[in-house]
DNA sequence: GTCTATAGATTGATAGAC
DNA sequence: GTCTATCAATCTATAGAC
């Protein structure tokens, strides 16, 4: 039985959406021309417009579209032990070198798409909800008396930044370090 | 008196390096065009090309141009007090509102720079060197028995990743924990 | 819903006058 | 050393066929 058309039109939004990621990690927002987007996801920039109206428009639902997609992730091979050193382990390793889909370009498109909400108004909110819940997710899977936004803040900002550091150069953040000071993060937060 | 020809040069080039900063802040690497650059400067694109070759040689020049400008602005007003407490403050209200030129766009602009490194095989050992060498500046700065580098390691990364998040939403990092998590890296930290 | 074709604006870079 | 003028390439977005 062939596909209908909505499973069609389906399959171009999802098809589009990941191109959009690849070729925005790559490239950048504004490197990654609507063209390019869409030949990347084997469709020409007529179906891209008819789906998302504008460049704007895809940046947008993929804002969306990625909401909790990392912390979902992160969070998959986490409660797999009760060892909290093993815990912040494991975060550190999925953050700085994420097997999920996306690959290590993953952190590149988190920055632009930063940037982007920087610069656009409108943009802006759905990125900021999109770290709130990430904030509020790790809080309450470290925290021993439930959510703990400012336990979650610290530790996704220092995560943030040692992995800026270490992609300009790997030595310079070993996970020693890194561990370290996760560790005392976690060990001076009350809650 | 006139100014020479050479005088004359000098002063285009720091022009044209100052409004790269300004506009590359708040447009972005790729939506900075050289003739947007160059008309910020008072100047036009002929004097770009005179003087850097392409816009890639004026983003390299402006990588070596700012090298330590942030680590000499944010160690300015540091020495001016023993107390530890009172370091970190001004460390982190120094980094979040920063009063040197380029103001708060300086952040944006930092984050260009980084992700330009990031796809730019030639411009990556620039910034890695910048941030290197604020790692040391903070490190002997605020450890004990001089120059700690995975001290100033984690510092940088955590006010990096605070001031991306209050950036989103100012309420998300209040000043008392941001200087609770920096209190509690330098206390962990040996040195 | 998607493609082809194209319009209209903007891009990085070059050539020649001064 | 800088400006003016301009080229070829590329960009976002639209219109009409299917």
């Amino acid at each position: 039985m062939a596909k209908s058309q909505q499973e069609r039109r389906a399959e171009t939004r999802e098809r589009l959406l990941a191109a959009a990621r690849d070729v925005i990690a790559e490239r950048g927002v504004a490197g990654a021309s609507v063209d390019a987007l869409a030949e990347a996801a084997d469709r020409t920039s007529g179906a891209l417009y008819a789906q998302f109206g504008s460049k704007d428009g895809l940046l947008l639902a993929l804002l969306d579209h990625w909401k909790d997609a990392a912390a979902v992730a992160i969070a998959a091979d986490f409660s797999s032990t009760d060892e909290i050193d093993e815990r912040l382990s494991s975060l550190w390793r999925n953050f700085v070198d994420p097997p999920a889909e996306g690959g290590d370009a993953w952190v590149l498109l988190e920055h632009e798409l930063w940037l982007y909400a920087c610069r656009t108004p409108t943009a802006r909110a759905h990125v900021a909800a999109r770290y709130e819940s990430a904030r509020r997710g790790l809080g309450s899977e470290l925290s021993a008396s439930g959510a703990d936004s400012a336990l979650g803040t610290l530790l996704i900002a220092l995560m943030i930044g040692l992995e800026m550091q270490h992609r300009l150069d790997p030595d310079a953040v070993t996970d020693e370090v890194a561990l370290a000071g996760l560790r005392a993060l976690l060990a001076a937060l009350p809650g």
